[in-house]
DNA sequence: GACAAATGATATTAATTTAGTATCATAAAG
DNA sequence: CTTTATGATACTAAATTAATATCATTTGTC
């Protein structure tokens, strides 16, 4: 699957926080919103934190305000903090060095692919996912 | 991942059949040359002889042959028997329907590149692959 | 300052998918 | 009729993904 399920949450969970016209979300709030786990979501706003996607505050009042604006958020961004760097082929041999790793074709044909796909996915920013 | 590992471990194989001057392969060649764990190679040669991407002959000598030219085999073909149908996005909200589809803007880029690279795909036959 | 309401950190468990094994049945060659 | 190959099928193990649980820390309010 090219988006999993952590990225797919956190992209909903950024477009509910920057459509907000309030200055900060909580959890409780987008749980009622998005219908995430409420655990699982908190452990994915924590990365975002972590990560600089969010800045969140605490005490009674806090939630999570967007760390920049919408337009520098890139999908690959949130791709690469919670699916790693992005790959359509994992040749097998896992830890070994592939055999013909040189030579195989259906690794050129499909590096070829990913190429384009990681060109797409490079403009994708969550300014235009959270466009109403 | 867009090509998992049986896909992969049938490209190997039938790409191996396909360039052997003999009439038929057996498991245990394929074994010796590729280094797929032999239960695990039979069960995928098993599944595309039922496919009818090869034919099976039992007995002393007995072994694999395609079951059609290597340009009539498509990736794409391969990646349906072993993958299922191809989707670089599975909405998360499994069962029911995500609440947000027809307006969904990360749905519609998925959308739109997915339709790229299967178009792609599907212009990659065995042929191409095993070509030497 | 005590308490409540929020997030931070982290460890654990559960579910699902992927990978691999084992075993017995069946067919064909010699 | 025995040996050597594949067919069918059921099972087990490993890895990944999804979700939970728990305690610590910060902050606003009375």
């Amino acid at each position: 699957m090219l988006i999993n399920r952590d990225t797919d949450y956190a992209v909903r969970a950024l477009c509910f926080i920057a459509q907000s016209k309030k200055n900060k979300v909580s959890v409780g709030e987008l749980v009622k919103e998005l219908k995430i786990p409420r655990p699982f979501l908190r452990k994915i706003l924590q990365i975002l934190n972590k990560k600089k996607m969010l800045k969140s505050s605490k005490g009674p009042h806090g939630g999570f305000i967007l760390a920049k604006p919408g337009n520098k958020i890139l999908l690959t961004d949130l791709m690469k903090i919670f699916q790693g760097v992005l790959k359509l082929n994992k040749c097998i041999f896992k830890k070994q060095v592939c055999p013909n790793m040189k030579t195989c074709k259906l690794k050129k044909k499909i590096d070829k692919i990913e190429k384009h796909v990681i060109s797409e996915l490079k403009g994708i920013t969550l300014e235009q996912l959270s466009e109403k």
